[in-house]
DNA sequence: AACCAGGACACAA
DNA sequence: TTGTGTCATGGT
C-alpha cells in the first residue's frame, strides 16, 4: 500500500528526538539520515528534528486534510509537556546535574500499554538491539500491513495481543525469542480474553496497577515498572536494571553495593516525584559514558 | 572467543 | 533472607 504524505509540525523547545528514539524505550524507531521512520499504533510515521519542534510525515489516505496535529501524536510524543518543570524536581546535586546536562532534551514518550508489555517481555537478557530484531520479526509475520508512502519501506502495526493469542509457542519462538515465547503467549491470551484490562492501568493507583502486571508470567519488577512508566503515566515508576545498577551504584554507593531493600529505599528518598523521568536520563547517561569510554 | 545483555523464577542453604 | 543455576540467543 502506498500513497500520498501529510506534514504537521509539533512545537516543542527542549526536544531531543534522536535521544527520545533511541535511548531504549522504544523499539520500532529507525533512522535514516536525518528522519526516524517508525509506528504509532496502526498509522506509518516519519518524523524529523527541527530547531522549534518536530517535523511529522504521516501516510495519508485521502483522508481530509486538516492541518491540526492529531492528538495521538502529540499524545505518543509528549510534546505539550514541559521539561524544565520536570528537570526542576530532580535532586539537586552533581550526579543528576550532570547527567541532566549530558542528556539534554531528552524525553519519556507515551506508549501503547500492549506494546510495551510485550516488548519487554522480550528485553529480558537481550541487548536492545536484539529486541528491536525480534520485534520487527514479530511485527513482519503478525502485524497488519500498514499504508505507507511511495518509497518508504513496507510497516507493520505491532500485532495485536488477539493476533499473538492465536500463535503457537513454535511459531513465537521462530522470531528467535527463546524461553520468552511461553510468556508472550500467555500474556497475550490474558490481553485478548480481558483477565488482563491493560487500558485500565493508568486509572488504578499505582501499587494496585503493578499487582495486575505482576501476576504475568515472566514480569518481575522491572519489565511492570517499564510499564507503568513508558505506557501507563506513572511517572514515578522505577525500572532498574543492570545499567540503571551500575549507575546507581557508581554514583552513590561507590563503597559496597547495597542490598536491593536499601538501594529501593534510596530510590523512594532521593529521586522525587519525577523519578522515573530521572532513571531514563540515568539509563541513558551511563551508557553513553560507559560505550564510548570504558 | 569469552562475556554479557533494559530478567524472572525455582530452589538451596 | 541471600545466593546460584537455568532458560535461549546473538552482539561486541
Amino acid at each position: 500500500m502506498s500513497g500520498a504524505v501529510r506534514q504537521t509540525f509539533l512545537p516543542a523547545r527542549d526536544y531531543d528526538l534522536a535521544a527520545t528514539l533511541d535511548c531504549g524505550q522504544a523499539f520500532r524507531w529507525e533512522r535514516r539520515g536525518d528522519r526516524w521512520e517508525g509506528v504509532i499504533g496502526p498509522r506509518w510515521v516519519r518524523l524529523r528534528q527541527a530547531p522549534e519542534g518536530i517535523l511529522a510525515e504521516m501516510a495519508d489516505a485521502a483522508g481530509p486534510r486538516d492541518d491540526q496535529v492529531p492528538a495521538w501524536l502529540e499524545h505518543y510524543l509528549q510534546t505539550a509537556v514541559n521539561l524544565d518543570e520536570i528537570l526542576a524536581t530532580f535532586p539537586a546535586e552533581e550526579r543528576m546535574r550532570a547527567a541532566a546536562g549530558r542528556c539534554r532534551g531528552l524525553r519519556l514518550l507515551r506508549q501503547d500499554p500492549w506494546e510495551c508489555l510485550a516488548s519487554f517481555l522480550l528485553s529480558s537478557t537481550k541487548q536492545i538491539v536484539q529486541i528491536r530484531r525480534i520485534v520487527s520479526t514479530l511485527a513482519a509475520r503478525y502485524g497488519e500491513p500498514l499504508a505507507v508512502p511511495i518509497g518508504a519501506a513496507p510497516a507493520f502495526a505491532f500485532p495485536t495481543a488477539a493476533r499473538l493469542a492465536q500463535c503457537s509457542e513454535a511459531e513465537l519462538r521462530a522470531c528467535q525469542m527463546g524461553f520468552r515465547a511461553p510468556h508472550l503467549l500467555q500474556a497475550a491470551r490474558a490481553a485478548a480474553d480481558g483477565e488482563l484490562d491493560l487500558a485500565a492501568l493508568e486509572r488504578l493507583p499505582l501499587d494496585q496497577a503493578r499487582e495486575r502486571l505482576l501476576a504475568l508470567r515472566g514480569v518481575g519488577c522491572k519489565i511492570a515498572d517499564c510499564v507503568l512508566l513508558f505506557a501507563c503515566g506513572f511517572p514515578e515508576a522505577f525500572p532498574v536494571d543492570v545499567w540503571v545498577r551500575r549507575a546507581l551504584r557508581r554514583f552513590y554507593f561507590p563503597r559496597r553495593q547495597p542490598t536491593d531493600r536499601r538501594l529501593r529505599q534510596f530510590i523512594a528518598d532521593h529521586f522525587g516525584p519525577q523519578a522515573g523521568y530521572a532513571q531514563q536520563y540515568l539509563f541513558h547517561y551511563i551508557r553513553l559514558t560507559d560505550r564510548t569510554s570504558p
